[in-house]
DNA sequence: ACCTGAACACCGTTCAAGT
DNA sequence: ACCTGAACACCGTTCAAGT
């Protein structure tokens, strides 16, 4: 065991850390690091930091922005250098792929941090490098990050939750009724072929090559 | 007021509905339908029913399989007749639409429902008909599925909760630093610009483009 | 003015005990 | 065997009342 500096009462424990947004966010990233976004809740912050859930709604609006701030510390750690697209979309993918719970939070939250957005900037430049027109660039990012996004929500949750193995073994079967559904029993396993990693790299190459090749309105 | 048939104890009031995996999902679309996805809890519904929250699971597993019989429920009303592929992506994005919550859970579900899998045959059916490969189609529906609900989450929510209005005005100010995001100052208001409708169908297009021009691996 | 204790109004899920 | 009351173990957010 450390040696404690001094037994400190509650009461008038000394200097900690003040409270902050910064300190705040802080708490909530370790805490998902350890323990996962579902233990992130605001009484396990209070807890952590010494205080009330109250006191945290001085720092943060609410779960949701606080989610946001969260990724965005998260990408602070993004490697930018010497990438390709793809590989850049991978890389911002597999940070959320760690969090899927975050993943699905920040899918419906428009995060507009100082990290997401050296991201999109990134995007842009290397669309813009290969020649894809601005208009489709400014349109087509969304949909790369929000294909990436998606995939890592949808991803990590169904490993998380232990569903579908047999269930996905059973709609498998009941999908291959021809009678049916002719096409899906046409193109049998292809359906569900493919590791995620393949399934998200060729889905990369998929907006790319589309919307290099699609005209905005 | 109508006339009551006999006032009830209770106790003894005579033959409802016996519980039933059927009537449990009803009463989960009714409840939605009149108040939003927010109030379909197990023991809302259990209060609908007369019963206690420990009896439904008698029928469902959990809140998300339940969600999920919710969506296919909703997709029994989808029409398929007459359509081309990027109106039958909209017809079923717009039934999402309505409920944005429930697209956020369907995100992570992987649907297998009957309605959901003549969705999946038609589309199949659709890409076939145009002349992409199977194994390019097996793979693109999975992508155009995902935009559709992706974007009917994303959509949604921000409708719902009041944020970003303000907050998407600062965002988009700081964006514009030329000196921090050079490609987003660069592109301008091009980022926010567009109705939804037109950026989801630019989307589909965008994917049946890449999918019918991209080979998997 | 800034901060927070306590309360408000709930949750999903489990399981022992009934019928 | 089937069903369920009651409990377990929590939630996010608000606001009156303190300092």
């Amino acid at each position: 065991m450390a040696a404690r500096r001094e037994p400190v009462s509650r009461r008038d424990r000394p200097a900690k850390d003040p409270l902050s947004r910064a300190v705040v966010v802080a708490a909530a990233v370790r805490v998902m690091r350890a323990e996962g976004l579902e233990r992130v809740t605001m009484r396990r912050l209070a807890g952590e930091l010494d205080t009330g859930p109250a006191s945290l709604y001085v720092y943060v609006d609410n779960m949701a922005e606080l989610h946001g701030a969260v990724l965005d510390e998260l990408l602070a750690e993004l490697d930018f250098s010497g990438t390709d697209l793809v590989e850049l979309l991978s890389r911002y993918t597999q940070v959320l792929f760690e969090y899927p719970s975050l993943a699905r939070s920040v899918l419906t939250l428009r995060p507009s941090g100082a990290n997401y957005l050296r991201l999109i900037d990134a995007v842009l430049g290397l669309l813009d490098a290969s020649g894809v027109p601005v208009s489709r660039a400014a349109w087509g990012v969304d949909l790369l990050l929000q294909h990436a996004t998606a995939t890592a929500a949808e991803h990590g949750t169904r490993s998380e939750s232990g569903l579908h193995d047999a269930s996905v073994q059973e709609a498998a079967l009941v999908a291959m009724d021809a009678d049916r559904y002719p096409h899906v029993a046409g193109v049998g396993d292809l359906l569900w072929s493919g590791s995620g990693e393949q399934r998200l790299r060729w889905g990369f190459a998929v907006l790319i090559a589309g919307i290099a090749a699609t005209a905005v309105p």
